[in-house]
DNA sequence: GCAATTTGAACAATCGTTTGCGCATATTTT
DNA sequence: AAAATATGCGCAAACGATTGTTCAAATTGC
């Protein structure tokens, strides 16, 4: 802590003003009050020659609001979820709201904790990524009466408001490509299962497969990292009859599975063709670049922030269940077979 | 805000006891104030059942101490501060701190809004990547007694204390390797040139160069930007005699740069070798597989966590100025010619 | 059995702001 | 010139926790 802080009092000292009219003036409440200009302007000089910064503590103590906005994500190293919370906090921060950003670590435990330390820090509204399929806890605080909103992941059939993909349409989009393309035998590695996005992008895939009379679709992994899709491309690759296209749901099962394909010396698109959900600067630069499913991650953001304003602003919202329609980026790692 | 929310005082009043009582036994001075253990029992019982969660505002108000610290970094959306922010996140989550994080945006001016927005938090220490070539508004933080620490970027000849890379060992490190493939002609396209780790890199660039008697470098740019990497390369192609490798200063560049080459349609390493300042996975899996001088972005974060952590508990500290060698990491984008 | 000590806990001030209410003075109205 | 209204500002009580000090009751000592 800085020590000798300035603090309210000192300026109506120094100004022989009462503290009262100092908040007031500070506040913008001025002309609410009726306080004369002169002794506005005597404030603030003072405040200014002061370096005063308000104890947001105190204020907050008092008002009960805190200023603070929680994002609670699964981990800041996924380069997905780190952009979507630059967004977030330059978003929130023109709201003039200060952001927490926390890292739950794909650890409902870990989840649940953190939250527990963002209560007691007041937070006015949170946005999370949830990482478990428990809702229990985040539904409680919403009827607490906690503005929520889920990013990326969400829960259906509950009326806590989300913004995320249309992921069902974004692995039909995929999973449709490739079947042009030619391709009947395709693998989808998938993320963490039970998430509400992996469901239905594995319902899109699924849907789109069977529609194409595809029945023998494989499915394997668990997790959105790295390990899974080197793991499971590995084991892949040991069938006796390969897949002639992956689907990875996630880059970083998208980077582990480039990694084992290397190791096999399995090149793109030519013995394999690979397309991923997640779209990534570098994916242009790759051996192959890399085909993907982009994400809105820039709207997503800018209107969970939407929502969380206006459910504090205590604005109706018509809808608060908003699914974003991804895009298809065509790259080289498609080949047309047969 | 939660509201409803239960205070200390309605603990006293179910358990019969005073706030001061309740207050000493969740804070873990029970025995230093010999309350009893049933008293104990019943108290901790009850704070359970009623779901208590303490205000850390009023906390803070009457301690001076707010439990959170601050990082500063230029962009979440530079994979090398995200990962640096994920690590001090969770190092100083274990030291049961929160961080708040903020993005500078490479502007001093922000830079010193966020400072504004924080000392008003009452943040008890703060890690920054600090911007700009002013130092002022830092160093007068640290004298009022807030603990600092410069990562990555620092000044020197200050006793601001520091951790990061030892830059100079580290371009000389990636000079000398494209030296001894035999390489004369080398481009450096830097960042932000009154940075410290900048000029240190262009000055280990500069001196491994002249040691090898190669007085004609070359040194473009200005910006720890994907733009700026791939403008400068741009410029580079257009030259009658272009050079036959590019140092890049960082993974920002680096990928500019590869866009640009990439539209020539020059290939990396026969038409132009390429090493860069910074790691990360997706370097492996690129067209050419990317060698880069690798920071201890884990060791950098741990250790300046710890000077904060030390700093705040009043331990003295031997060292506070810290440099890290960094590892060259060899993959396949230096070609031996000659 | 009375003083001395220990045990267990409460009083009340405090942190820096905000805010409902109140109260002089100054100005205008009639 | 008295009444009504407007202007400018302050009092003092919160907000919820922490803490130096105090104090009664229980226990011990002699």
């Amino acid at each position: 802590m800085v020590k000798q802080k300035i603090s309210i009092t000192d300026i109506a000292e120094k100004t022989g003003l009462s503290t009262t009219t100092v908040s007031r003036v500070l506040n913008g409440k001025a002309e609410q009050y009726r306080i004369s200009k002169k002794s506005q302007q005597k404030i603030k000089e003072v405040a200014k020659e002061l370096h005063y910064t308000p104890n947001q503590f105190a204020a907050n103590l008092r008002t009960g609001k805190s200023g603070t906005m929680a994002l609670i994500i699964p981990s800041l190293n996924n380069p997905f979820f780190a952009g979507i919370a630059s967004e977030i906090n330059t978003e929130l921060r023109k709201s003039n709201y200060t952001t927490i950003i926390s890292d739950s670590d794909e650890n409902p435990e870990t989840e649940k904790m953190e939250l527990q330390q963002l209560i007691a820090r007041n937070i006015e509204g949170l946005i999370i990524v949830p990482c478990g399929n428990e809702w229990e806890h985040i539904k409680s605080l919403q009827e607490q009466g906690l503005p929520v909103v889920c990013i990326d992941r969400y829960f259906e059939n509950l009326d806590i408001p989300f913004v995320s993909t249309d992921n069902y349409t974004g692995a039909s989009m995929a999973t449709k490509q490739l079947i042009e393309n030619g391709h009947s035998r395709i693998t989808c590695i998938q993320g963490v299962q039970h998430s509400t996005p992996n469901k239905l992008r594995i319902k899109g895939f699924r849907d789109t497969m069977k529609k194409a009379g595809l029945e023998s679709e494989s499915i394997v992994g668990d997790d959105f990292t790295f390990q899974n899709g080197y793991l499971e491309t590995k084991l892949l690759l040991q069938q006796k009859e390969r897949p002639t296209a992956v689907f990875t749901l996630s880059n970083t099962i998208a980077m582990g599975c480039m990694k084992a394909l290397k190791e096999e010396n399995i090149k793109v698109p030519d013995d394999i063709s690979l397309i991923t959900f997640d779209d990534h600067p570098y994916l242009d630069y790759l051996v192959t670049p890399l085909s993907c499913i982009a994400q809105p991650v820039s709207d997503i953001s800018k209107i969970a922030v939407k929502f969380l304003i206006s459910k504090i602003n205590k604005q109706e919202v018509k809808t608060s269940q908003v699914l974003l329609r991804p895009t298809i980026k065509m790259r080289d790692s498609i080949k047309r077979i047969n």
